[in-house]
DNA sequence: GTCTATATAAGGATAGAC
DNA sequence: GTCTATCCTTATATAGAC
């Protein structure tokens, strides 16, 4: 089970990127201070505006690059013919646990501060995350025309599937009572196959 | 289908407080300043301090209410010594979607902005939600262990509830493709009877 | 590219008149 | 109980020396 890590090298913006992910992601976006960010990166506040054009900047960053992977393992997805519908909404299930597992500054920081995006990029982000769940719902529609799939609002089961896997922030808390990989089974077999024995 | 309302009195203190909760919804807590909150009461910020006695203050109010009200629907219902496990389960799981529903910015602020509580307000939150969800472990654990529940880690199981309902957050915004009690029911069927058909 | 110094604005909260 | 005026702190970002 590959991690999914960043493939960016390690500029210095990098650095400062993924150190305001973190900040953002502790503290919010609106009380993390220049200050603290150029504390964590070793430097004063002023050099940090020789590398990024102000914090808004950093948020758009992290968000953008966090929709963006959303989006290609979905395409990905999507151009493969030969999965079923079901397989297909557990792939994406499962991507977004390990996106949660393995980055989660990022992520939780595209969904509690993306809010803080000024516009137009605040308005562009929310655009592609309701593109993005459409094109789940429309997998899961396929899925109940096949019936494979119980009838169910897609709808639903969109924002069920897309919320669930938020409770990885808490695990991350106490890893040791249960591992990644036993966390992500159990996720899946609740959301694919239910409570009941 | 009775809404979820809050029960204390229309006093200026409870007015403030709302108001707070939609602001700190909306803007985040710290981004919300005492004059944003005071033009939506309609006085001087400086006319608030006559009846909180911080920004703080309000934050608490709100979070503990929030605890509290989780908390006395599960001291309830586990008095009913008559219920299986699977229906205390799918109890809890209403309970949350409907305050998810009827109460969101309470809710939402409980959810995103409890780690801005100054201790040790936010000590003794974070232990009464590590205690709710273990009360919620040992229910699933019951149900395993009496054959109604599947083998699944209990842990990832609450987890995977308690965040699924978060998604309601969104369905706020688009409430006219959706009811109310559609929503719920699919809610439900997806997380208690899963996916397959 | 990093620093010190600073401009400019906004934050929470208080004092004291009415 | 509400107001005006203000204290004090902190915020983002820039200017200009090195």
């Amino acid at each position: 089970m590959a991690r999914i890590s960043n493939t960016k090298n390690s500029t210095r913006k990098e650095v400062i990127t993924l150190a305001a992910a973190r900040l953002f992601r502790e503290k919010g976006f609106s009380a993390t201070g220049m200050r603290d960010l150029a504390g964590d990166v070793g430097v004063e506040a002023a050099s940090l505006y020789n590398h990024i054009r102000s914090k808004s900047e950093l948020l758009q960053e992290i968000c953008f690059r966090i929709a963006n992977a959303f989006t290609a393992q979905l395409n990905e997805l999507e151009t493969d013919q030969k999965t079923t519908s079901i397989q297909k909404i557990e792939a994406v299930v499962r991507f977004h646990i390990r996106m949660w597992i393995d980055r989660l500054d990022e992520v939780l920081v595209a969904n509690n501060e993306s809010k803080y995006l000024e516009e137009p990029y605040h308005a562009t982000f929310m655009n592609e995350r309701r593109i993005y769940v459409r094109r789940l719902e429309m997998i899961i529609e396929q899925g109940i025309r096949d019936g494979q799939i119980r009838i169910i609002e897609p709808y639903a089961v969109v924002l069920t599937l897309l919320s669930a896997v938020r409770g990885i922030e808490f695990w991350h808390r106490t890893k040791k009572n249960i591992s990644a990989a036993q966390l992500e089974e159990s996720m899946v077999a609740n959301l694919i196959g239910g409570l009941k024995k």
